[in-house]
DNA sequence: CCCCATGCCGATAACGCTAACAGGAGGGAA
DNA sequence: TTCCCTCCTGTTAGCGTTATCGGCATGGGG
């Protein structure tokens, strides 16, 4: 165990808390302390330790630590289908913003959110000791998942519904369907079609009902939502029908993808936009702005969601935490796809 | 201590290990055994030692099994920006693929690729003992961080350069820019123009290389190529001064979303795709198909790419590992956006 | 009858770290 | 001087699991 000879060139086994206490001349508790509470360390002693530290290239072993601690540092994020636009933007948020504060986080993804597989995913998270979890939880079936969830794990849920024990964050979506009625029924459409997303997503429903909210406090007609997948297929084949129908005008679709889908069933149908109807969006993915023409859409910030989810994590982590429901408020962004309708 | 009265609904911390062998009456080892090694254990033994787990809602705590084997049961992977479609699709394949082998998966993502910003991924990652990393690592930049990587970590690299001490899979990007140029020279174009990714990525320069080759090979014109940054933003630009230029009549793009961005300034000189112009894309993002014109495109089959990764990273984690180049065939899509020169 | 192999299980000692307490040195107030 | 308080560091005892070894049956072959 002398000095020289025994640094990371000739050693093969990691270095551990006792070969830099050794190294440094003190005890195993000092260097403990050097790295949890420098403050209570002489600032001599600490460049020590510190130098002994780089010496071996020692890095502490977290299960070590966690198993006394309890703690870990890791969070936990489940969620569904990591391939959309929206859960992917704000893992990687939530992500960015956890690692700031020291914390790593693991991933779950789930093909389907049902009361076992969130139990079955919390579990797996558990059993290697996640500090909290966040669940991105958009579909109604989650519900029932998050209320039987284990009672003495911080739990924050996305994009989840009501009457749920855990605090909630999502965007205002009924206030973006809203956004996006108002700025079409404004420029002077009769009424406004939705082609909205699928009855089983959150969002989806809570932009219908913004939606039908404002044409019925404007005493429109309410035309019965078509229902697509969130897939530009979907938009396309719906899109088709829309385009069939000369009466409209004005159509609100529930994201992007979608949208794109309805811009080609438009054209193909020899129906100009925004000249013969206008079409708003939902999401404001990054390709939207160069879509034929650049769509109208509502903007989600997800990032936004993702830093007050990890934030709210953290007080619940703390004990601190209330049962709020945050909403984080949508833009309209105003492009080309929308105009006055033809006279 | 003694059975129904110390059941979980009376206690409030958690069942030890030693918990369920004293419900059971037998020794914590033999619990142990029956978690890891049931056959070691006589069956009548066995279902009472898992009654008692059943009873007691007990979940070994992994770590502590982690510090005396030394084993986690998690993979960790290292991406930039996990936002876009190919590093999003990949990194869900990986975690699905390892998920179905009992392991689970952490993420770190990075902002940029460095020697350092690897390394200390990698220390963050290990310090959580992660069993074995997967590197997503597109950039130049990324390579001398792989160089250097701790020798006894089994790592496994996606998407990085050659000349890399660890095995590598990835999509043959120069066999994708070879089928799409010559699908187009094959349409009778003259020359193909190239509207590139940055220059510090692996897959943005395979691909130039691949357009060029092609090009050499039958001696036809090669025009410098125009490098974007992968947003459709930078397609649209960089596309404007291909459109102003009248004997460019077909484009190799990079990316689908650069394509986006071209379509939608060939469309605003008065260009028509494919009449006037032939446009191919790159990735077959799921929007690629209705855009206008749906776009033809080279197909990368992402989850192919993880699942092969995470196989490759467990023979390295078995010590079987050799260090191949595993390369995943890309498949052209032909789709509306081409079509034979004007005459 | 003994001997050894085999099957099953238990006791003990780690793994690497930190919580909790203990103790010595130094300084200021009584 | 004495006492106490503060600052710094060390000692001890775990955290919950598995590796290792050893022991007690049982059984079959010599």
């Amino acid at each position: 165990m002398a000095g020289k000879s025994d640094d990371r060139s000739t050693r093969t086994r990691p270095a551990v808390l006792g070969d830099v206490a050794a190294l440094a001349g003190v005890s195993a508790m000092t260097v403990s302390r050097v790295l949890n509470a420098p403050d209570r360390v002489r600032a001599e002693t600490r460049e020590r330790v510190l130098a002994a530290v780089r010496e071996l290239d020692y890095w502490p072993n977290s299960a070590a630590r966690q198993l006394v601690t309890g703690r870990s540092g890791v969070l936990g994020v489940i969620s569904i289908d990591t391939t959309l636009y929206g859960p992917a933007s704000t893992l990687y948020c939530i992500e960015q913003t956890a690692r700031l504060s020291g914390y790593s986080v693991s991933i779950a993804s789930l093909s389907l959110l049902s009361r076992r597989s969130i139990e079955e995913a919390v579990h797996r998270l558990r059993s290697q000791s996640v500090d909290g979890v966040v669940i991105l939880a958009p579909h109604e079936s989650a519900a029932d998942g998050l209320r039987h969830l284990p009672p003495d794990l911080p739990v924050v849920a996305v994009d989840a519904g009501e009457d749920i024990p855990v605090p909630v964050v999502t965007v205002d979506q009924r206030a973006g369907a809203e956004h996006a009625t108002r700025h079409l029924l404004g420029l002077g459409h009769e009424t406004v079609r939705h082609l909205g997303g699928p009855v089983n997503w959150l969002d989806a429903n809570y932009r219908v009902d913004g939606w039908q909210g404002v044409l019925e406090e404007h005493d429109r007609p309410v035309h019965e939502p078509l229902r697509g997948d969130w897939s530009p297929r979907s938009g396309y084949e719906l899109g088709r029908q829309l385009a069939a129908d000369p009466t409209v005008t004005a159509v609100f679709v529930g994201n992007d993808q979608m949208a794109l889908g309805m811009l080609r069933a438009l054209r193909e149908a020899g129906r100009r936009v925004p000249e013969d109807v206008s079409v708003v969006g939902f999401d404001d993915v990054p390709e939207s702005a160069y879509y034929s023409p650049p769509l109208t859409t509502v903007r989600q910030d997800f990032g936004e969601v993702g830093r007050h989810a990890f934030h709210l994590l953290l007080d619940r982590m703390a004990g601190k935490g209330e049962e709020a429901r945050r909403l984080v408020e949508p833009e309209l962004v105003v492009r080309e796809s929308t105009a006055p309708p033809p006279r």
